[in-house]
DNA sequence: CCGTAGGGATAGGGTTTA
DNA sequence: TTAAACCCTATCCCTACG
C-alpha cells in the first residue's frame, strides 16, 4: 500500500483550528486555500480535514474510555525528540488539557457479532 | 474474562491466506464477505483478519521484535518494508492449493508525499 | 461537476492472556 | 518472558446529499 497512515501534528491541528476560527467550521476547501494554511496543510484534503475536525471534536466530548495513562514508564535511555517544526508560529496552541477521563468499566463481554449487513452499495 | 483466546486454526489461516491471494491484502471486509471464506472466518472479523496477517507476516519476515522498541521509531530514515509481495511469495510457498495467484494490483496509489496535487484519482 | 457530511473499513499502537 | 490474540483509536476511503 502507500498511506503509512499520517498522523497529524501538533502544528497541522493548530492551522486547522485557526482555520476554522477564521473561516468556520465546515470551509474546508476555503481553509486549505488560504496561503497562511495552504503550507502548513499542502498535504492534507478538504476531506481530511473534516475528518480530523470530527476526530478532534469527538475527543474533546470527553468520550476518551480508558486510554491516557501509560506512557511514563520507560523513557530513560533513549532520548526521543521528535520536532517536526515546532517553532513557526504559536496559532491557537492553548485549551486542549488533558483531564482524566472517568475509569469508564467496560468489559471484554462476548462481543464477537460483526455487521452481517454487508450490503452490496455499490452503485 | 468473556472472550476465551481463539487460536487460529490451520482452515483459518489457509482460508486467510487464499483471501489475501485472491482480493489482496488490505481487503479484509471483502474477504470476510466472500462466501468461500465466510464458512470458514464467520466469528472473524475484519479487524481480527488484520490482526492475523500483521503476525504471521512478522513471522515471516524473521522479525519478532515488536513489543520491545517502542519509543525509538519515529524520525528515522527506517526503510518502509512492508510489502504484500513478499507475503504472497511466502503463501505460495506455503503449500497451499492455491491457483490463479496472480499479483493483482491492489494499491490505490495514494502517496500522501507529493504536493498540491490534487491527485483525482476518481474512478 | 465540486464540495461537504457521514458511515465504514483499514492501519497501527497498546494491552491481555496462554 | 515471549508471542499470539484482542482491543482501542486515528486516519483513510467510499457514497450520498447540497
Amino acid at each position: 500500500m502507500g498511506a503509512p497512515k499520517q498522523k497529524w501534528t501538533s502544528e497541522e491541528e493548530a492551522a486547522l483550528k485557526a482555520g476554522v476560527i477564521k473561516h468556520g467550521a465546515g470551509k474546508w476547501r476555503t481553509i486549505l486555500m488560504d496561503p497562511e494554511f495552504s503550507t502548513i496543510l499542502h498535504l492534507r484534503s478538504n476531506v481530511d480535514l473534516k475528518d480530523k475536525w470530527r476526530n478532534m471534536n469527538v475527543m474533546a466530548s470527553g468520550l476518551g474510555s480508558r486510554h491516557r495513562a501509560k506512557l511514563a514508564l520507560k523513557n530513560q535511555t533513549t532520548p526521543k525528540h521528535h520536532e517536526e517544526a515546532m517553532a513557526l508560529s504559536t496559532v491557537v496552541q492553548s485549551g486542549e488539557e488533558i483531564l482524566d477521563a472517568k475509569p469508564l468499566a467496560i468489559s471484554r463481554g462476548p462481543l464477537r457479532i460483526d455487521g452481517p449487513k454487508k450490503g452490496i452499495t455499490r452503485l
